[in-house]
DNA sequence: TATTTTACTGCAACAAAGTTGCGTTAAGCT
DNA sequence: AGCTTAACGCAACTTTGTTGCAGTAAAATA
């Protein structure tokens, strides 16, 4: 197991969540911290935070690996489904403040659900 | 833009999707059909039936891209939006007949969702 | 049916995202 | 300060998916 460090990395690298709602594609941050540290270190700290509750992970259309901090999620408690959003236009992806309403379906017992909805946000469509 | 033409690959690459109302992964595809055909040839099949609405895509929680039979989908109109389930124990994955509810989110103009949802099928769960 | 057109296929090489192994570094403790 | 061990960097690798080009085979035309 093991308990993750504040290392001068994992600092750096939460900072980034901080001043955005938005989500980060795991990709950006790497580039964006090619100078500092090494990808292997950027997923790795990723992973970290994620099993912790700190931040969680989704995949977007594309297949890409999408990060936003959490808002209100720990280790144990991970299961807030709340639908994430791209804009057509301007490509950001948020995390919606909304529940999601998880159809009954027949034989089939749902226990989680992964929402990803596309169309413009408000900036865009004005 | 051009023809899709019924080629042999063509028709041998549908008959997979007919005795299954099951996705099928790409790469389990191009595994499947090792023998019979180039990797870049399975791709390029799914892209044009896609196109056609044949078939139709998605991207699992993984971020590996699955493909299914249309009901009711063509070239023009292909936005019929249903969820998609997987099965935790036996890792398949189907369309469910369902209507989602896209939620009405103010400052933003949803245009599309994507609804992947996981848990225990019927055959599982007994 | 022979010819011509053009969509389709195979191959090889490539691209990008993400992972793994291992030796080294540095955080946190006493 | 010294010790333990988590964390890091690097390089090499794996996997999914794409691209360019030369050759093949549908389908259209005659």
């Amino acid at each position: 197991m093991g308990i993750t460090r504040k290392t001068k990395a994992v600092k750096k690298l939460l900072s980034l969540f901080e001043p955005t709602v938005s989500a980060i594609l795991a990709v950006d941050l790497i580039a964006q911290l090619k100078e500092e540290m090494n990808k292997t270190t950027v997923y790795r700290i990723l992973d970290r935070l994620e099993n912790e509750g700190i931040i969680h992970s989704f995949v977007g259309s594309d297949g890409l690996k999408w990060y936003a901090k959490c808002t209100g999620c720990s280790s144990n408690n991970h299961n807030d489904i709340h639908p994430h959003f791209q804009c057509t236009n301007c490509k950001k992806v948020t995390c919606l403040p909304v529940e999601i309403k998880i159809p009954i379906v027949e034989n089939y017992t749902i226990e989680n659900a992964a929402v990803f909805l596309v169309g413009k946000c408000n900036e865009c469509s004005s």
